[in-house]
RNA sequence: GCCCAGGUGGCGGAAUUGGUAGACGCGCACGACUCAAACUCGUGUUCCCCUGGAGUGCGGGUUCGAUUCCCGCCCUGGGCACCA
């Protein structure tokens, strides 16, 4: 038999295609596996080698468990609203809808050529309305839901209505914003406006004016996990504090759910931790310090380190702070109020970038110290964010870095009260020591210390204990116009969700895609883009998160006209049991995704809170960029071993203009880009040496490999097995194409023992190796240790192919442990030995034991430590019959070379260690 | 600064309830086939001062025996970060 992989990938691809052979069932008796990839966002660029190393991975196992009798779930679809799309837009005119279309078709040829059994029936598009729909569904049930923290969950509205009207806000316990509170005569009393926005403050789907990351580049508000360092993620640019009306989610009353919700996943460790990180959990208390020139006011701060109450010299609020106004007084308005205008207008990335600058202003008035009653200087301070606790900080510059370098700056006092560390030049902010010069906490360890404050201050009706998150409310409006129109219509600006029946809201077209001249988000472009009873419309968009964050329960049942997806099919599929992605979404989409799980668990919709209980996070690829030298201000271009100290320019080439040996092609070269046109060489007819480095893999780098090229070349099957023999799934690894050749030949190995087959009985070698392989992929199977499946079939190959024949019963069971791995040569080989129909779900091989056993084994015969020779010994011997033969030993004498044998160990079927002295 | 993961040949990597370090593959070298090249096949390939010695980031320790366990460092990648 010869290998010819084009042939086989395309027979195989539209057998597959033909017979429909992927789709998953229901019902079935069988038991059910669900294996997701994190689906894509269809960019122009296409996929590079680096993208489909999840999919082969999850592929592989989906086909694994077909052979083990499940019931396999293994859909793909597309992430498909989203900015890229809607930037060229912007620029074009064209419709994101066409560009977004035309990335698909291109992601889709990509995908097939690999050979993937996805069960393209299910496919799904987040833009496509009959899926954004259910999008819209969701959010309406978030909006008529609140959190109740008495039952731990979220709740109808109605429930909280109930409440208000029989008791008002008397004995709620609701996660909430603001400051509501109402008696039932109150509530009874307010008008329709006003209901709404009091339940807005518990909503879980609310509006509210609050500081959001506002990006003038982009047009829109961001998210915090689209920020990163002070920049939008996509594109970079400059982000600041605004505040602003906006739609927001109430992912903080999940915070401490989505953080125990952890401990029952099977997710990596640094995964879990970047989770733990951004939820952000403290403990500590919330402390009122009073306010001697406001009447019945209060300070309200929150710290983790109640023990330094007594250590508080001076305290500081948020320039955002809403009572800095009056507070101030007039001998230091001018000042406070200009500082105010200052920080408002720093971005936040200077804010980030320059934390050594210290800056602030005295506002004039004084607190009283909770304890002693002493008057407490307030400052303001930008190194206090609006946005965490309350707004407002009692500084105990001692024991904390940041007040110390404030304190310093202003020169405030600093008080000590927990023994140790050295004042003069640094804060002590350990966690360790005893408390002194602070009464009744005096002699007490840190620890305790926190405790008994904590005890005294609520005792005293000072505050209470408390637990702050970092986790703050998810902004989900965008002043954008490629993504799900938010299903809100407004009342005499009183928002209320439309009807269902008038769902979906289909996104409008618009003349632009940019906002208008008041400001206004691109859909209030559209013409009539009011309800049916003629009530304006939202016109914000939900963000890319939006369609991300339930897409796993709509490839259960993506047909479905008049649900999500149907209850019986959601009870079978139930949670993802494996789901493969990268580790860039861990903050965002994973995070986004388990919130809506526990809401619609709650709400009765899905019978799990967590969506995915088996995570893997699939590492970078990367690339192998290539740089030519050029000679500073010249258009010649050097060698690197002929550079002799000049000085010159790393200039990135194309990885297509470079041989095996790392030279470069000089015509190619020049006609890559205009600007290499007249280039020179150095030397002027000698090879041309290149550096080569591993970087990213990115367009921008010009080190990109097209998986299409790859299986033009090799065949799907040698890509397959090479993305996985090249390390373990979860790392980073340079891509080599030069390393195909090993998998390549294998395959070609295989074919070639087709000619070797023969009818007879296996032999017992060739039974031995077989279940050596069986028990070697079974393990592995489960631990998605591909690349060793790789090499133990490789070395199962190499055994087969040293003996003179084959059997035909051998060959069937091997076709059937390479089908995960190489599928489109494995239905080949069984084919041809007889199978009539795909092997894609056959029965695993079953494992015999009795193959493996050995007759005899090879002990190692170590002397101190060091291996010296080797005994073949029977494995019925014991230990003392081992031990009497190595002291036997003919070679035995010279290594204890005239010493004494102090002990002889002996580990039965391992190795023998003798001590000599 | 805090937290997590990881450091093994020229390269990707294998081996951890402590038991032959370097499987498998790439690359390289030599040989066979060929007029020749490619393909294919075979042999070798951790390093060194090579009858021996050293060696899994570095320095200690436990052990008959350590890539694996313990202590202290260094480096790389990732997360969080004026979060009180």
């Amino acid at each position: 038999m010869e290998y010819r992989p084009a042939e086989l990938d395309a027979k195989w691809q539209a057998y597959w295609r033909e017979h429909r052979t992927f789709s998953a069932e229901f019902p079935s008796d069988k038991p059910k596996f669900y294996v997701l990839d994190m689906f894509p966002y269809p960019s122009g660029a296409g996929l590079h080698v680096g993208h489909p190393l999840g999919y082969i991975a999850s592929d592989i196992v989906a086909r694994y468990k077909r052979h083990r009798g499940y019931n396999v779930l293994h859909p793909m679809g597309y992430d498909a609203f989203g900015l890229p799309a809607e930037q060229y837009a912007i620029q074009t005119g064209q419709h994101p809808a066409i560009t977004t279309e035309a990335n698909i078709a291109r992601y889709r040829e990509q995908l097939d050529r690999i050979g993937f059994s996805f069960d393209w029936g299910r496919e799904v598009r987040t833009c496509n309305a009959d899926y954004y729909q259910w999008t819209q569904w969701i959010f309406i049930q978030l909006f008529h839901a609140w959190f109740n923290e008495a039952s731990g969950k979220a709740e109808s509205i109605d429930t909280l209505i109930a409440h208000l009207a029989a008791q008002g806000t008397e004995g709620l316990r609701a996660t909430h914003h603001g400051d509501p509170a109402c008696t039932p005569e109150e509530w009874s009393n307010f008008d329709a406006a006003e209901r709404e926005a009091f339940l807005q403050q518990f909503r879980l789907a609310f509006r509210s004016e609050s500081v959001v990351n506002w990006c003038p580049a982009l047009g829109t508000v961001l998210a915090n996990d689209e920020v990163v360092d002070g920049r939008s993620e996509r594109g970079g640019h400059p982000v600041v504090q605004k505040p602003m009306l906006q739609w927001s989610l109430r992912i903080s009353a999940y915070a401490q759910r989505l953080l125990d919700g952890l401990d029952s996943l099977d997710w990596s460790d640094s995964m879990k931790e970047t989770q733990r990180n951004w939820i952000g959990r403290s403990q500590g208390a919330r402390v009122r310090f009073g306010l001697p020139s406001i009447e019945g006011e209060a300070l309200e701060v929150f710290t983790t380190r109640p023990d330094t109450l007594y250590g508080v010299t001076f305290m500081v609020i948020a320039p955002e702070h809403p009572m800095l106004a009056s507070l101030t007084t007039d001998a230091q308005r001018e000042e406070v109020e200009a500082y105010q205008e200052a920080s408002a207008r720093r971005s936040e990335r200077d804010r980030q970038a320059d934390t050594k600058t210290i800056s602030g202003a005295f506002t004039g008035a004084y607190a009283s110290h909770p304890f002693t009653g002493a008057p407490v200087p307030i400052w303001t301070s930008d190194y206090v964010l609006m946005g965490y606790g309350t707004g407002a900080i009692m500084a105990v510059p001692a024991h904390d870095s940041r007040d110390y370098a404030f304190a310093k700056h202003f020169d405030l006092p600093i008080q000590a009260v927990v023994a140790g560390g050295d004042l003069a030049a640094e804060s002590y902010d350990a966690k360790e020591g005893a408390l002194v010069n602070s009464d009744f906490l005096n002699g007490l360890q840190v620890k305790e210390a926190i405790e008994r404050a904590i005890v005294e201050v609520e005792a005293r009706g000072l505050g209470e204990r408390r637990v702050q998150y970092r986790l703050r409310d998810a902004v989900f409006g965008r002043q954008r116009y490629w993504g799900e129109p938010i299903p809100v219509a407004y009342r005499d600006g009183v928002p209320e969700t439309l009807p269902l029946e008038e769902l979906p809201l289909v996104l409008p077209a618009v003349d632009a895609y940019l906002p208008t001249e008041d400001g206004e988000p691109p859909l209030a472009r559209a013409a009539a883009w009011q309800s049916r009873e003629g009530l304006p419309l939202e016109t914000t968009t939900m963000p890319g998160w939006a369609g991300s964050s339930w897409y796993f329960l709509r490839y259960m049942d993506a047909q479905n006209d008049g649900a999500f997806a149907a209850k019986d099919k959601v009870d079978y599929w139930n949670q993802v049991d494996l789901y493969v992605g990268g580790s860039e979404h861990g903050t965002g989409h994973l995070l986004y995704s388990r919130f809506w799980g526990h809401v619609l668990k709650d709400l009765g919709h899905i019978p799990f809170a967590e969506p995915f209980q088996k995570l893997v996070n699939q590492g970078m690829i990367q690339g192998i960029s290539a740089f030519v030298h050029r000679l500073e201000g010249t258009q010649t271009y050097v060698s690197s071993d002929a550079l002799q100290g000049r000085k010159s320019q790393r200039i990135h080439v194309d990885v297509r203009f470079v041989n095996e040996k790392d030279e470069l092609d000089r015509d190619g070269f020049k006609a890559w880009l205009p600007e290499f046109a007249q280039a020179t060489f150095e030397p002027a007819d000698g090879p041309i040496k290149l550096d080569r480095e591993v970087e990213k893999m990115s367009k921008s780098k010009h080190n990109v490999i097209n998986p299409d090229a790859i299986c033009a070349d090799h065949g799907a099957d040698a890509l397959r097995l090479y993305e996985m023999f090249l390390g373990p799934l979860e790392q980073s690894k340079p891509w080599d194409t030069k390393g195909l050749s090993g998998v390549t030949g294998f395959l070609r190995k295989v074919t070639r023992l087709m000619d070797k087959r023969s009818a007879d009985a296996a032999s017992k070698d060739e039974l031995k190796t077989l279940h050596k392989l069986i028990e070697k992929v079974e393990k592995d199977m489960e631990n998605l240790s591909f690349n060793t499946t790789v090499s133990a079939m490789m070395i199962a190959v190499n055994e087969w192919s040293g003996q003179t024949s084959i059997s035909t019963s051998t060959l069937r069971e091997f076709a059937i442990l390479l089908s995960p791995l190489a599928p489109h040569l494995a239905e080949e080989l069984w084919e041809q030995l007889g199978g009539a129909t795909s092997m894609a779900y056959v029965p695993f091989p079953v494992l015999n034991p009795e193959f493996l056993v050995e007759d005899a084994i090879q002990y190692p015969v170590q002397f101190n430590g060091k291996t010296r020779f080797f005994v073949e010994v029977p494995t019925t011997n014991t230990a003392a019959e081992v031990e009497a033969l190595v002291r036997a030993h003919e070679k035995t004498e010279g290594y204890v070379d005239g010493k004494t044998i102090r002990k002889v160990i002996v580990v039965p079927g391992r190795i023998v260690n003798v001590v000599v002295g």
